[in-house]
DNA sequence: CAAGCTTTTTGCGCCTGCTCAAACACTTTC
DNA sequence: GAAAGTGTTTGAGCAGGCGCAAAAAGCTTG
């Protein structure tokens, strides 16, 4: 059985405060996995039999609809809890996990979660806060598709990902791993023709530059006024 | 100091199996408070002072945009927890709680809930699926207005109010509390002459009987239909 | 029971954004 | 470095559903 320091969790929101006894304690039944890009951490619908906590890397969590429909729910970061679908009482995970960059993530056996929030409470309360905050999330985005136009929804989405994965650059801020027109067009409810209209309409105003699974962000004011200003 | 029996609360799911004295202690911080039908519960913005568990009536709970549009996030109904927004780590409530009919709660004060749920930890495990099922529904929603048209939106929207609140009578399933045409437009991110277009078509091939706030499923078998059936 | 208010219905015109098609650009593979 | 694969752009046409307006239908209040 490989040993996994402590170190690599200790710093996590999740287990921030917990002594070093409790770590090595809760790190004992986990095992750490990679995942290169393009590989599936869990698929929607299989049984429920890991939760997770990424330690590197970035996944994208979709789900499908009946008639093969797709929608990204989020994508998940360093040091997220996820896959927890047996904590909030699920036997399959409802969505699929997929690495958009190489990965690292460590796993902990679903039959694992009782006895860990029994004897650490902690955790309980913290995935409620995770949890929770999803929620709200939800219903932002649930807020945004009911009301608002696409492109306000696009800039939105925007910024989003810029504040979950942007790196400044001298000319800008990029979205630091690979994210199609598909991707965004499924994160606010349109359709990838829209999606790479709207972004080159900013594109020809200099907010934004395009590429191939890549958006680079120049103007990020300008984006911002565009999802929250008025109609100026 | 008024006492709230613990019958009250002990067939609650959220209860389930605690040891009565548990239950005495937990009620010993609760006051019930009447609402009658249109009082807030609490508003939007408000300062999260207490979480609440409701005992009988049937609340709808909203969010207002900046530029004043609303949306519908759910109707809570007998039984379940509701304003947990300090459980979920924020300081105010995202959404305002509206009674629709005549409605009792239990109040507790949000600082009781970190004792609470460190003496009754199954307590946060509960909420935690509560909520779980909550994001669940929140991302049904996205998924089902990301990709799918108004009308079959409409019929799933119908559908779920029948199953948390349908009354069986000899002409079909009616829902048993107010719902105006404008409630189901912001469940559904639509708008009311949408919804009452589509009902009136409905009513006219008898598959449902409309009224004011009031909508009777004369056929429910059409109604699943239209939500997941394919196109015929 | 008349007046006032809220909710619902319906008509009509229009616009946002979808669909389909085709070309183009960038990467990866052999 | 050609070929295949994947992702992006752009045009053209069209329609689902929105916005507005006005009337009708139900409550409810004095």
């Amino acid at each position: 059985m490989s040993h996994i320091d402590r170190s690599l969790i200790a710093e996590l929101p999740l287990f921030a405060d917990m002594p070093a006894a409790a770590l090595d304690d809760i790190l004992h039944e986990a095992r750490s996995l990679r995942y290169p890009k393009g590989k599936a951490v869990f698929q929607q619908n299989e049984e429920a039999h890991s939760f997770f906590v990424l330690l590197h890397g970035r996944l994208r969590v979709t789900q499908v609809t009946a008639d093969g429909q797709q929608i990204v729910v989020r994508f998940v970061g360093p040091g997220e809890i996820f896959g927890v679908a047996q904590a909030i009482g699920r036997k399959d995970y409802p969505g699929t996990a997929t690495a958009v960059t190489d990965s690292i993530a460590l796993a902990w056996p679903a039959s694992a979660w009782q006895p860990m929030i029994a004897r650490y409470p902690q955790l309980a309360s913290r995935t409620l806060q995770t949890v929770g905050g999803r929620l709200q999330d939800a219903h932002s985005r649930l807020r945004e598709i009911s009301t608002e136009q696409v492109e306000r929804r696009v800039a939105r989405a925007l910024l989003r990902l810029t504040h979950q994965a942007g790196r400044k650059t001298p000319e800008g801020v990029l979205v630091d791993f690979p994210v199609t027109r598909q991707d965004i067009a499924e994160l606010t409810g349109t359709t990838l023709y829209t999606v790479s209209r709207i972004l080159s309409a900013w594109e020809s105003n200099g907010w934004v530059e395009g590429g191939r699974q890549r958006i680079l962000v120049r103007d990020p004011h300008r984006i911002f006024l565009l999802a929250e200003g008025d109609g100026t």
